[in-house]
This record gives C-alpha cells, sequence and structure tokens, in this order.
DNA sequence: TCTTAAACTGTCATTATTGACAATTAATGC
DNA sequence: GCATTAATTGTCAATAATGACAGTTTAAGA
C-alpha cells in the first residue's frame, strides 16, 4: 500500500461520538458543525470532511446509532452469566456502568422524534427498538421458560420502559431514590416472573 | 378600555400550540419561525410580535409546558371518581383521548435535553416531573389506603415511566400490541397493589 | 368623526451556518 | 529522495434565519 495510511475508522468513531454527544444536548437542528468540531477536538473543515454534508450527517448518525444499540445489545447478551442471566441483565442497564448510554438514547430520543417526518427514518427505530425488546425478551424466556409467554412479554417491555425512561432523563439529576426506585421495580418484575415458576 | 380589543390570550394559546408541535417534530433549534408561522396559519413578524426573539421564546415554552402539565395534572385528578380514582387514571393515561399530550410530552424531552446546559432549567423539569409524581402517588394512597408507602410508590413511578414512554415514542407508531402491552402493565401494578390490601 | 391602543405587515441589515473548493501537510512504499 | 495517497487546513461565496423597526390597518370608546 503506498500513500498516507489511513485514520479514516478512528477518526470516524471520534467524530461520530462527538456527534451522538452534541445531539444528545442540543438536539439533530442544534448541533453545529463547529459545536461538533469543538467536542471533537478538531476543526470544522474536518468534521465536514468525513460527513459530508447535512443530510449525509444525519444518515451517518442513524446509521451509528442504530447499529451500535444492535452490536452493544448483541455484546451485552453474549456477556451474560448463565445461571441468572435475567437478574444479571437489570443489574447492568441500571449500573452506572452502561457507559455512554445515556447520551446515545437521547440521540436515539432525537432521531424518534423526526421519525414522524422521515418514514424510513420511522421503520428503522421501530425495528431497533422492537429488536431490543425481542432480544430482551429471549433472554427472559430462556431464563423463565416454565412462565407463559405473555407474562415475560410483559416484564421484558416493562423493563425496557423504566430504563429508557432513566437514561432519557438523565440529563435532569433526578434523586437518587428515584432511580433506585426504577431499579427496584425492575428487580421486581422478574421476582414476579419468579413467583410463577 | 379604549383601543382595539385584545386578543392577546387566545392568540398565545394558539401560537404556543404551533410552537409546541413544531419543536416536538423539529426539536428546540429546528423549529423556525416561519415553520411556526405556517403551523399557526399567521405570518412570521405577527409570530415575532406575539412570542418576543428567540431566548424568550424558549422561556415562553418552557414556562407553557410546565404549567400546562400542572394544570392538567390537577385537573386531571380533580375528574377522577371516587370509587376506583387509581384505575380511572390509568385508563385515562392510556387512551387516545389523552388528547395533545404526545407533543407536550415530546416538548417536555426537548427542553429535557437541553437542560444539560442550564441549571435553571434542569431544576423546573425536575420539579415538574418530580410534582407530576408526587399527584399520581397521593392519588395512589388515597386509593390504596392500607398498602404500605414504598409499594405505593414504586406503582406510582411505574406508571409513569410506562406512560412516557408511550408518549415519547409516539411518532415510531409501535404496533398495538405494545401499547397495549404497556397499558396492561400498568393495570397489572394496581392489581399487585389490591393483592397487598 | 376622531383618538387611541393594539394587532398586524413589510422590509432590510446583521449574523450564523453551511457548502465547496483549493492548497497544504504528513506519512508511507519504492 | 520521490511519487503517491490521504489527512488536514484555509478561505470565501451562498444561504437561511434572526432581530429590529417603521409603517399600516382594525376596532373600540369619547
Amino acid at each position: 500500500m503506498v500513500g498516507r495510511p489511513s485514520n479514516r475508522d478512528e477518526r470516524y468513531a471520534q467524530v461520530m461520538q462527538a456527534l451522538v454527544r452534541c445531539v444528545a444536548r442540543f438536539g439533530l437542528e442544534g448541533a453545529s458543525l463547529t459545536q461538533i468540531a469543538a467536542e471533537a477536538g478538531l476543526t470544522r473543515p474536518l468534521i465536514r470532511h468525513h460527513l459530508g454534508n447535512r443530510e449525509e450527517m444525519i444518515a451517518a448518525l442513524q446509521n451509528y446509532v442504530l447499529q451500535s444499540f444492535a452490536e452493544q445489545t448483541e455484546a451485552l447478551i453474549a456477556a451474560l452469566p448463565e445461571d441468572k442471566p435475567g437478574a444479571a441483565l437489570v443489574d447492568f442497564l441500571f449500573s452506572d456502568t452502561a457507559g455512554s448510554s445515556p447520551d446515545m438514547v437521547l440521540a436515539f430520543a432525537a432521531l424518534t422524534a423526526r421519525a414522524s417526518e422521515d418514514a424510513d427514518l420511522r421503520a428503522a427505530c421501530r425495528e431497533s427498538l422492537l429488536g431490543f425488546e425481542a432480544a430482551i425478551t429471549a433472554v427472559l424466556r430462556r431464563d423463565y421458560p416454565q412462565v407463559d409467554h405473555p407474562a415475560v412479554d410483559a416484564a421484558a417491555h416493562g423493563i425496557i420502559a423504566l430504563y429508557l425512561n432513566v437514561a432519557s432523563l438523565a440529563p435532569l439529576n433526578m434523586p437518587q431514590d428515584w432511580t433506585q426506585t426504577a431499579y427496584a421495580l425492575a428487580r421486581n418484575l422478574l421476582k414476579g416472573l419468579d413467583a410463577r415458576s
């Protein structure tokens, strides 16, 4: 290979992280190239070089967020232990160790809001969310094989709702007991499944 | 009173509804005065006449959304029946008759996202949400006086999380059974309280 | 009819943001 | 060193949005 080596992939990840963070804070339209550049520690023309024009930028964000969701979900599920995967799953979702997921969820919310204007985006977001729910449901079904499916599905739904709520309200810095109530409630949903087995 | 009669209040409500709708669809920054004017069926300068500059516009939106939340909550609670207020409350929150609440919730979400940049806004949104939760909790406590408080609080928290989830994901047009699962789950939380009394 | 207060409109300078392209620098193989 | 490839920067015109203000119309009361 001749020529300067390409750092495209790493730069792309760096730029996308800055984009996600800016969209989480300022919204899809509020995230200007200058802000993204500042967040990434790069210059504006360089951001544009990697992201293209605004339309391409939003498409890139869509791909990145939805794909990251799918990958992180897959990785998470693969990393669950054998004995009590359901409990471990809930523990992870509500731990602070969940990394940059608040920003990710907020970016997803920004895309969701715009989905009312874009049928393709709407379908993509919906599929992504349903995929997430299906993955969680699959985990719980294997963990609680003797419980009837509707009950397990409902528990998965509730856990996801509580998780999305906590993540998307993260900017409000809700009091500790508020977050802990959500966590306890999620565990209680599992407890309800225990009682049925 | 001399001079042209003031339609300020009605116009203000009309303009604010258009603003809420535009913010719900395009975000805080994405909602341009031109779009708001088109949505309201008015001209741009007239919007500006009523809303002032952008900073004042956001402040007005904040007041409007948070105050509307408080008022609608109060009105809702006052309208609850005597015998089973909790069940009626859940029925209302998850009925399509909930009016324009999706846009309202989405606008609230847009404000929430920006709250990470503005301490005052953060405090206001947090108080608003906690107030909503306190009101729901009060209803449930009166409906289930013999259940211990933590259990009632948890149920209220869960109902609100499910409601906010359904409203903020409304643009995705989730399948019917998805929404119904949330509704059934909320009723199940009440059922759990029944079992404890 | 005349005054008054308010809604409403027209218009323009200013600003922020983008889009695009040329130019430069850096790093690798030959 | 030299050619090559890609990253990186500089710059500027075009566009869109805002802010502001002067001006016009409308509806009431005196």
